[in-house]
DNA sequence: GTTTGTTAGTTTCATATTACCACTAACAAA
DNA sequence: TTTGTTAGTGGTAATATGAAACTAACAAAC
């Protein structure tokens, strides 16, 4: 049986730069739409990817040199009119990672743009990116993810401004720091301290065992 | 360039029968696992499919008869060793009806099977099942999508009770009616009166402007 | 040393929200 | 008229929240 599909993987990946939430494009080197900013993505290689996850990886992996940041499934877009190809369908994921693991390489050469302000991009891919945003503020109010956007380790205030950018809205910080130790999903690191011209502050690391935590409550 | 990929799409269909959340499942008429109980599903149609939606709504009506329930893409389920055809992705959608729209068919044998009690399913469909109940319950403790479970006319109790039902805990009325006229996706049917032998009740039913609601905290 | 500036982190308290339970309302049937 | 049953509302103590003031700990300036 011959169906005729063209099957993809796309990626969003997200990162925090100069204060603004940021997205890896880069320059298509085929066709269709070659030397156009993209998405990274690649075909589903049915000989080597174990599942769509896997094709994922390896996108990420070949274009960005990232190993494992946090990477979810989004949603799969498809229908004959997204490919100039033909009838395609791209399951499409999200990830996020601290900026200082997208380290610029002369071979591997992403930009960074503004998720406000991304460029016309070929195929569906602008509705996947705002898609992706949504995904990301909507389950940023509810859970543990921004985290995946630091360092490993980070302090509580630099947590409390990356939900603040991310949602958009203030917060305050003590109602902000009366909430984390009941959701128990970060660890002070003993002895881990944040030197400034100031009082310093504990960093905290998300607790290994807990990637994603589910809030009852919005933050 | 050949995939060599089998795409198709696969629906859970949950209803609310005798006070339990079930789904439909049918036998499967051809190879492979030809008489087994499995969830409704079927090849994608490059030809004649929009989408992978249009898709899931074919697949829906003609094996269960239905027109346009809530129907909701869930997520993609893709590998090697899911299909012993070879390396197949199945988009899964899940759908909401009331009870009352599975009319039974001498054409289509679809049976009816209490999520708590699923019995073994061929792919991967009881990973399927698993993460479409999962969805269910999670997303209905903030939106009001529990109403699509119910018929188009019905009472607050009644909606009452489908939440706990899905969510398994018993909520409080006075606070479940207070917080209904803000969230604003109801409408009250004037004239419209559930009789018993008892005070009768007023009818309402989803504003038709709002499928879906999402609330800023749990109900 | 002492002061100053800056950010970390806590406490206070008035107000808003919630959980719990009691209450009243309106019907049918006895 | 009474009883049973479910519909629908109100009151209140406990809890959570939002805003702000407060204390803590450092570096740098003086």
């Amino acid at each position: 049986m011959e169906q005729n599909i063209i099957v993809s993987v796309d990626v969003v990946l997200f990162t925090l730069s100069e204060g603004q939430l940021k997205i890896v494009l880069l320059r298509r080197e085929r066709d269709p739409y070659a030397g156009q900013l993209a998405l990274p993505g690649g075909y589903i290689h049915a000989d080597k990817d174990r599942d769509s996850l896997a094709s994922a990886e390896r996108v990420l992996l070949n274009k960005t040199g990232l190993v494992s940041p946090y990477l979810e499934q989004l949603y799969t877009f498809s229908g004959g009119v997204r490919d100039p190809r033909g009838w395609s369908l791209s399951v499409a994921y999200y990830a996020l990672v601290h900026e200082s693991l997208l380290v610029p390489d002369a071979e591997l050469r992403f930009e960074l743009w503004p998720v406000a302000a991304v460029p016309d991009l070929p195929f569906d891919h602008n509705r996947i990116v705002d898609h992706a945003a949504k995904r990301l503020r909507d389950k940023s109010t509810y859970t543990s993810l921004p985290c995946h956007l630091l360092p490993e380790l980070f302090t509580l205030t630099e947590l409390q401004q990356t939900y603040e950018h991310i949602l958009g809205v203030a917060l305050d910080k003590s109602v902000f720091r009366r909430k984390l130790p009941e959701l128990d999903f970060l660890e002070a690191v003993p002895d881990a301290i944040r030197q400034g011209k100031h009082r310093p502050a504990q960093l905290y690391r998300l607790r290994p065992d807990r990637r994603l935590t589910i809030f009852d409550k919005p933050v």
